[in-house]
DNA sequence: CTTATTCCTATTAAATTAATAGGATTTAAT
DNA sequence: ATTAAATCCTATTAATTTAATAGGAATAAG
């Protein structure tokens, strides 16, 4: 019942692009250093970002990654998705295509997975990048980094 | 975001349990075949089951496992704890010893995952066995048995 | 032209999950 | 007593997923 790095190094990631949003396009190499993730990983984080259109890439010199839509246009239930696939406790319930089960005539259980994946997706839906953002601000102060996320 | 089979497979196996609870200890083999769950995995299951006073185990010919407590008396989520541990999206917001973390300091992703640690909480220990025993009954009839759960 | 960057693909390493195997122990029934 | 049915115990292996690394190609600023 836990997140892979995916989904947490990735909302860091994101969170740390929407702290940083007027600094013009944020190189990789940065986020890696100040959130301790490996830049290389963070690349292959950037690829679901990038097709869920939540970040877009500047290419070449003085490139790097900026957000493609406004922190508060941007839920934590998305960022998670992009990187961790749709919210399923288990793959019978699934948010987009529940795999086919055998069982599932009278089952149970099923009752169960549908109500966590639906208080998961409610829980993550209520949160946007801004108000992640407000937050990190309380502590930092107004212009300060947050780099401890 | 998943449950592993253990899991599933237990909380499958436990309320088969429940629903034979009636023809003394049930052993493994038939739970194994109803369930389609290989002998030797649920063996291994039964271990944190004991461990945690959700079964019991009767030795020898004629023996096998029984529920430790009325069905009514045991919660989805006990369940799901004793198989899968403590629920913590994250590790530093698990409910058993969140584990230390550096950035813990102003921190502001902690706030949803312990959020959805709770919601997944709730919905967890809202079921009882006897509640999944139930529902069962509706679809298969007072007296058969739920073997598609 | 050089440098800094994303982009792309492949590979490897590590961790976790799932399953299997083989035998020791216990106990009811004969 | 013997047998058979079952749990118990430990170890091993297989499979899958996660995490990280590596090496270079493409792009664009200066």
């Amino acid at each position: 019942m836990k997140l892979s790095t995916k989904g947490r190094y990735g909302l860091r990631a994101v969170l740390d692009m929407a702290l940083n949003k007027n600094e013009g396009p944020i190189t990789l190499n940065s986020i890696a250093e100040r959130q301790g993730i490996s830049e290389g990983y963070l690349e292959q984080l950037m690829v679901p970002l990038k097709r869920a259109g939540l970040v877009k890439s500047v290419r070449g010199a003085q490139g790097g990654y900026i957000l493609a839509k406004d922190p508060k246009n941007i839920t934590v239930g998305e960022v998670i998705r992009a990187l961790e696939g749709p919210i399923a406790p288990v793959a019978c319930v699934s948010e987009d295509y529940p795999e086919e089960c055998e069982r599932a005539e009278g089952c149970v259980t099923r009752m169960v997975w549908e109500k966590v994946r639906d208080s998961i997706a409610e829980v993550l839906d209520s949160f946007t990048l801004e108000d992640l953002v407000q937050e990190s601000r309380k502590y930092t102060g107004q212009n300060s980094y947050m780099y401890y996320i």
